[in-house]
DNA sequence: ATAAATATTTAGACTTGTCTAAATATTAAA
DNA sequence: TTTAATATTTAGACAAGTCTAAATATTTAT
C-alpha cells in the first residue's frame, strides 16, 4: 500500500508527462510538490524500488506502467469526488479542488466503483477533465483552445486548463461555463486579447482567458 | 491542525471515558489502538502540551473541554459517513467502519455540514450510534440491554454496542436489524442464552449477542 | 507492611519524508 | 572546447511517531 506522499509523486509525474513529452526532471517536479529538487531525488529512489519509475541518475524519470495504472487510479478518484462535491454537496467549482485532493487518497478498491455509479457514470469533471473509467481508460480529447480557433464560428466550452479558484471565479463573473457557446468577434493584435459573444451578450477576454478555455466547434 | 494520529487518540480517549468513569489509563489506550504504552505517553504528553488533555505522570488521562469538542467532532464525521456509505452507496452496515476511520479524517469546516444536509440531517448512524449535531450536542440515550430487559415485553432494537462485522453479519442472519421488534420468550440460565421472538418466528441467541443489543420499550 | 506483580515512564534507536550545504554532473555560452 | 551556469545527487541532520529494553512507580497479595 502507498504512502499519501508516494501517491502524490504518481500523480504529479502523470500531469507532467502530459505536458511535456520528454522524461520528466526533479527540478520540475520539487516546483510542481513545493519541496526541493533533493527530496525528489530520495523519493524517486524509493519508487523506482517499487517498480513504479524508471529513474536514471540525471535522467529523469518516467512512470512504469504499473506507476502509470496507478496514477491514472488517483486521478479517476479525485474527478469522481469532484463531481461528488459540485452535484450532490452543491459546491461551486471553484471550492473543490483541495477537498478532492484529500479525497482522492481514500482507499477502498470497491469504494471508487460504488461512488462512481452512485453518480450515474459521468464521463467528465466539474472542470471538463475526462474520468478514467474502471480499467483506466482515459480519452484525451481536448486539444483546442480558444485562444487558437477561428473568428467567426461558434464553439462550446468543453473544459478549463487553469483550474485555479482565481480562473473559475473570473470564469463565474461573466457567466461562461462547461457548455457555453461562444463565438470570436474579433481579435486584438497588441495584447492577443479577444472580444467574444456569449449568453446574448459580447464582452472582451485576455489572452490568458482565452489560452485556459478548451472549446469544441458546432 | 491535527495529525490523523493525533484525532485517533482523541477519538479513543473520548470513548474510553465513556465506558470507564475514571481517568482512562495507557495500557487501554495502548491495547485499543494495537501500540505500545511506551508509544501512547510520548503521544499523550504531546496532546497535553497542546490542552487537548490533563496529563499527569502515572495518573492516566482526561480530555479537556477542548479535546472533547475535537473528538465529538471526528465522531459526528465518521457516522455522517457511515449513514452516506449505507444509504446512498449501499454498502451493508457491517463494511462501513474501516472506510469510514478513513473518511473521519478529511478536513475541512463545510463539508461535514454540507454532507448531513444531503443526508437529510440523520439522527443516527447505521449501528444506531447517535450523531452529534454541529454544536457538538450528542444525545446519549441507549441505556437498556436486551440481556438486562423483563421477559414478555416488547422491544425495538435501536443499537448495537459490538459494531464489528461478526457480530452484525450474525444479526443480518437471523435477520436482526435497527428498528426490528423483540420479545424475550423465555431464559436459560445456565448459559443466559434466550429464546426470543422476532418477525413472526422464535429462536435462541446467546447472551453474548443480547448484551450487545441496545432495546427500547414500545 | 513488605514482596511480588503490574503499570508507567524514560532512554535510545529506527523509519519516513523532509531539509541545507556541499559535491558532482550536465548543459549553455563564449 | 574550456568556462560558467544550472541541474542533480550525496551527506548529514531533523521532526513525527513508533519501538524495545531498562528503570521507576503503583497496586495487589500475603
Amino acid at each position: 500500500m502507498l504512502t499519501k506522499t508516494e501517491e502524490n509523486y504518481l500523480k504529479t509525474i502523470y500531469s507532467l508527462e502530459l505536458l511535456h513529452s520528454k522524461n520528466v526532471n526533479t527540478t520540475l517536479i520539487a516546483k510542481e510538490l513545493k519541496t526541493r529538487a533533493s527530496s525528489v531525488t530520495d523519493m524517486l529512489k524509493k519508487l523506482a524500488d517499487k517498480d513504479l519509475v524508471n529513474y536514471k541518475k540525471y535522467q529523469g524519470v518516467k512512470l512504469t506502467l504499473n506507476g502509470k495504472n496507478i496514477a491514472v487510479k488517483i486521478i479517476r478518484r479525485h474527478r469522481l469526488w469532484e463531481v461528488f462535491l459540485v452535484n450532490k454537496l452543491h459546491y461551486n467549482w471553484d471550492q473543490v479542488h483541495e477537498l478532492a485532493e484529500q479525497l482522492e487518497h481514500i482507499k477502498s478498491d470497491t469504494l471508487t466503483d460504488k461512488l462512481e455509479a452512485f453518480l450515474n457514470y459521468p464521463e467528465f469533471d466539474p472542470h471538463g477533465d475526462p474520468i478514467p473509467n474502471k480499467d483506466g481508460d482515459i480519452t484525451h480529447h481536448k486539444n483546442n483552445m480558444l485562444s487558437s480557433v477561428a473568428i467567426n464560428n461558434n464553439y462550446v466550452i468543453i473544459g478549463v486548463k487553469d483550474s485555479s479558484s482565481a480562473f473559475l471565479k473570473l470564469l463565474d463573473s461573466v457567466n461562461l461555463k462547461i457548455g457555453s457557446t461562444v463565438k470570436i468577434i474579433s481579435k486584438e493584435e497588441f495584447d492577443s486579447s479577444m472580444v467574444i459573444e456569449s449568453n446574448q451578450n459580447s464582452f472582451s477576454i485576455s489572452h490568458q482567458t482565452s489560452k485556459n478555455l478548451y472549446v469544441k466547434k458546432i
